[in-house]
DNA sequence: ACTGGCTCCTGAGGGC
DNA sequence: TGCCCTCAGGAGCCAG
């Protein structure tokens, strides 16, 4: 599950084999992803300029345009030595004559590979994304006003990608739970300074499990495939009946919008704050 | 403008 | 041991 922090730490790992080089070869495997494969064979020759990220999605820049990647929930990025057996669910290869040739492999083909000519952010997968959770932009004012007037549960909030883009079902369960917020209230019902508290905790949790995401840069540098360290950072998903790491009462789970949600009912009360008003402070 | 539900897909995990 | 069933999960899309 590519989650923000694993797709940044893909681009800072890819970045240097990527930037400044050619697309000498690519092969597509597997056309059916989310929407079809669409790789123009005029990009033979094309130089990335640069390797960007935005929400979730990777954006390599040529000069004409860019190709917007997305791991969707299962997929990943690797160098692989040129010419080695292709596994179980590799889509695509892409070649910028270096050393190794890069490979997407996405079992769940939730992902996508597709062109864009021109300005990329004007796609319209890109035109309407929020801001970046990690850019001055995001703060908890922002969060303030666009949540007023509205009904849905707070997580369901978090995760939509046009309040803030590329907060994943883990990562809004975790925030909450740092905020001391708990996701069923209704977004319009929190007030300001409680929203301050789950930006930066939205903030915490994603640098925190950026700089741990250093695992996953070796995982495919070294094709050896292991779990990221944050698996074990996880304070309250996945931990249903658990005790609170905070106060040991036994943790919730619900379904909101179709999805797993954790919390802690007393840490994160029905009304207000926790018992502690901000662990992320 | 909002909201909730459906959809794509496969592998993991539970039950028998 | 093995088969079958259910379900998770990002996010676009659609109907109400």
């Amino acid at each position: 599950m590519p989650e923000l922090p694993e797709v940044e730490t893909t681009r800072r790992g890819l970045a240097p084999y990527v930037e400044g080089h050619k697309l000498v070869a690519f092969s597509i495997h597997e056309r059916r992803l989310r929407w079809p494969v669409d790789i123009p064979e005029d990009l033979l020759g094309q130089a990335v300029r640069r390797l960007r990220r935005r929400g979730k999605y990777l954006l390599a820049e040529f000069d004409g345009g860019a190709l917007i990647l997305h791991l969707g929930m299962s997929g990943s990025l690797r160098f692989v030595p040129r010419g080695s057996e292709l596994l179980t669910h590799d889509h695509v290869e892409l070649d910028f004559g270096t050393e190794q040739v890069l490979r997407l492999n996405d079992p769940r083909r939730f992902g996508c590979v597709l062109w864009q000519q021109g300005e990329v952010e004007s796609h319209p997968l890109l035109a309407s994304l929020g801001p970046e959770p990690l850019e001055n932009e995001f703060s908890g004012d922002q969060l303030f006003k666009r949540s007023r007037g509205r009904r849905v549960a707070v997580k369901i909030f978090l995760m939509d990608a046009k309040v803030v883009t590329g907060v994943g079902n883990i990562y809004a369960n975790e925030s909450l739970f740092l905020a001391g917020v708990r996701p069923t209230r209704k977004s319009g019902s929190i007030p300001r300074h409680q929203w301050e508290h789950v930006a930066r905790a939205v903030r915490k949790v994603l640098a925190d499990s950026i700089s741990l995401g250093g695992t996953t840069l070796r995982d495919f540098i070294n094709p050896e495939g292991r779990p990221g360290y944050f698996r074990q950072q996880l304070r309250v998903y996945d931990r249903e009946s658990e005790p609170c790491i905070q106060c040991g009462t036994p943790l919730i789970a619900v379904v909101l919008g179709g999805r797993s949600t954790f919390y802690c009912p007393a840490c994160q009360p029905a009304k207000g704050f926790g018992p502690v008003s901000c662990r992320s402070c």
